[in-house]
RNA sequence: GGCGGGUUGGCGGAGAGGUUACGCAGCGGAUUGCAAAUCCGUGAAGACCGGUUCGAUUCCGGUACCCGCCUCCA
């Protein structure tokens, strides 16, 4: 049996993973607050975690594992949106608005997930279904004394928990001395939080003990996890950001809500992501949802495969920080689309190559496991690396869309057979001038042509079409032919590519506007095979 | 101020106290009339200063710089 070894945050080890029930293994991932679409950085969680998921069903078998990823369905920022519809004019009650937006901001996060390669978890609780029990909890807590209500607030007394801080390194009177800490006049000690606030007429609200009023944020992953996995589960899971002070609240509710469980044995953080460098943010303009990603609406203009993101996720320890760069999605898309190309035929093998099962054992090493996966491909051995491939949700089928290969979207036309005849003719007879000059012209209408020894392919292809004009403007630019490059990047444009010549080079090329590239190709195509006819017939080839 | 992460070759990015990381790019070669593609091979590193050691990029201490958290945040 294969030994899993994770980092937990809880001890800053790393420890074997021994589970509490082996025929039910239970992971808890902190899931999103549904006000808008997902972020580039919520999609960091959800392949790391996707990835333990398939881990731990690939070593205890699918049907014993339960993994719970929630929704946060109550939220100030819910609320926000919700008010600004209604007060736009949208019809309905404010309850009504807030449910129309949290469902469809669950459909949203449900296809960006999925076009990420993610499997759904088991359960993905919503917060407005748990009230009941989040109430039964605090009422718990207060009987025992961890907390305190106070003009409709319910406090956690931090004080009455001496574990308070463990997790995150942090002594309560450390963080009172510098820290930021909100002074409410109900509160007994600054570092006290919310378990539950009251809500007015135009905030959706509960009944409740203490009057009508809504569950604060930490309370619901405590009540939820509590509800669906019992007080004592193996991991839990969550952006490093989360780290304090939620679940330093969650532990110490549910410490103290379940005196006799462990709550969770297993802490696993995530490192944050970075754009270019930078921390992503609205200010800096480097902000960008998954779906601005998926549908080319980003500054690189290109329209980046899921698969494309999770291999570039994937390539750097979950424990550090990542930086999305477009340079490594070109590099991720190029080695997805040569493993693609290779293994169109395969078969995965019946179970995944040990090499990959153990990188993902050690602390979930997938940048190890994605070198292992280099090594089957160099290896020529296709079914290692689709089976490989697969516990990482790479190569799949359901991933496969952006990817064409033969007869889909590759244009096989007669004018470019009847070129090739000409080419082929051409070179049997010793005028290498023609042929050379008609394949460098079928090159720059976007076909991409490979000679053999008595015969020639070529194919037209919009995404080659795309590549090959960029890299003649930059091949001409590094050569110092500005005039060159300047040709390069207008053919570009004229094919669909968004693409500039800059004093310091061609700026970033990506995405490309298919209609364009065929049009590109229908014009130019036709010439060519013009010109090639003319030359047959008029008996140019001696 | 407190807590935490990081600094590796042109770029990305791992592991290991002494032996090739790996990928991309580069270079060389095979193949080809020439390209492309493919295959084979290859140079190049460990922020800085000390210490431990026969030997450290890998362990320990310090310095510098970068980043995150401490307020909503994955």
């Amino acid at each position: 049996m294969t030994t899993i070894r994770l980092r937990n945050t809880k001890t800053r080890k790393v420890e074997e993973f021994v589970p509490i029930d082996r025929e039910n293994v239970r992971m808890y991932v902190c899931g999103p607050t549904v006000y808008d679409r997902a972020h580039l950085g919520n999609a960091r969680p959800v392949i790391v975690f996707d990835v333990l998921y398939r881990l731990l069903r690939h070593v205890y078998g699918a049907e014993h594992v339960t993994y719970v990823r929630n929704f946060t369905d109550v939220d100030d920022k819910i609320n926000a949106e919700a008010l600004r519809r209604q007060q736009a004019g949208a019809p309905g009650t404010i309850e009504e608005l807030i449910h129309q937006r949290t469902e469809e901001t669950i459909a949203w996060y449900h296809a960006d997930m999925d076009a990420l390669g993610a499997l759904r978890p088991n359960h993905e609780p919503r917060a407005t279904d748990y009230i009941g029990q989040m109430i039964g909890m605090i009422e718990g807590l207060i009987a025992s004394g961890h907390a305190y209500a106070r003009d409709g607030h319910v406090l956690f007394r931090v004080r009455s928990y001496k574990g308070y801080g463990r997790l995150s390194g942090r002594s309560v009177d450390d963080m009172i001395a510098g820290a930021r800490v909100e002074v409410a006049p109900f509160k007994e000690d600054p570092m006290d939080f919310v378990l539950w606030k009251p809500s007015d007429a135009d905030l959706p609200g509960w009944d409740s003990p203490w009057g009508r009023g809504r569950p604060g944020w930490h309370i619901e992953c405590s009540a939820m996890s509590h509800e669906l996995l019992g007080e004592s589960f193996d991991i839990h899971g969550g952006g490093i950001d989360l780290q304090f002070p939620h679940h330093e609240n969650e532990i110490a509710q549910s410490a103290c809500a379940h005196p006799h469980g462990d709550f969770a044995k297993v802490w696993m953080h995530n490192e944050m992501l970075m754009v270019e460098g930078k921390k992503m943010s609205k200010s800096l303009g480097n902000f960008f949802t998954v779906r601005d990603l998926l549908d080319g609406n980003w500054s690189g203009g290109w329209k980046v495969p899921g698969e494309v993101i999770r291999f570039v996720f994937l390539s750097t320890h979950y424990s550090k920080p990542m930086d999305w760069t477009e340079e490594k999605a070109r590099q991720a898309e190029a080695t997805l689309r040569k493993w693609r190309t290779m293994t169109f035929r395969s078969k995965p093998d019946v179970s995944p190559p040990i090499e990959v099962v153990s990188a993902l054992s050690d602390d979930m090493n997938t940048h190890a496991a994605l070198t292992a996966l280099h090594r089957f491909s160099r290896l020529g051995n296709g079914g290692a690396l689709l089976a490989g491939a697969k516990l990482l949700g790479l190569l799949t089928p359901e991933l496969s869309d952006w990817f064409r290969f033969g007869e889909k979207s590759v244009a096989e036309d007669p004018r470019i057979d009847a070129i090739q005849d000409i080419r082929v003719m051409a070179r049997k007879r010793g005028n290498y001038a023609i042929s050379d000059q008609m394949r460098s012209d079928l090159l720059d209408a976007g076909v991409a042509v490979f000679d053999y020894k008595d015969s020639s392919t070529g194919y037209f292809e919009p995404d080659f079409l795309a590549r090959w004009l960029v890299s003649k403007a930059w091949a001409a630019f590094k050569a110092g032919d500005r005039e060159k490059a300047q040709k390069y990047v207008d053919l570009a444009r004229e094919a669909g590519v968004s693409v500039h010549l800059e004093d310091d080079g061609v700026s970033a090329v990506t995405g490309h506007d298919e209609q364009a590239a065929f049009a590109y190709f229908e014009k130019y195509i036709s010439l060519i095979h013009e010109r090639a006819c003319k030359i047959l017939q008029k008996g140019y080839l001696k």
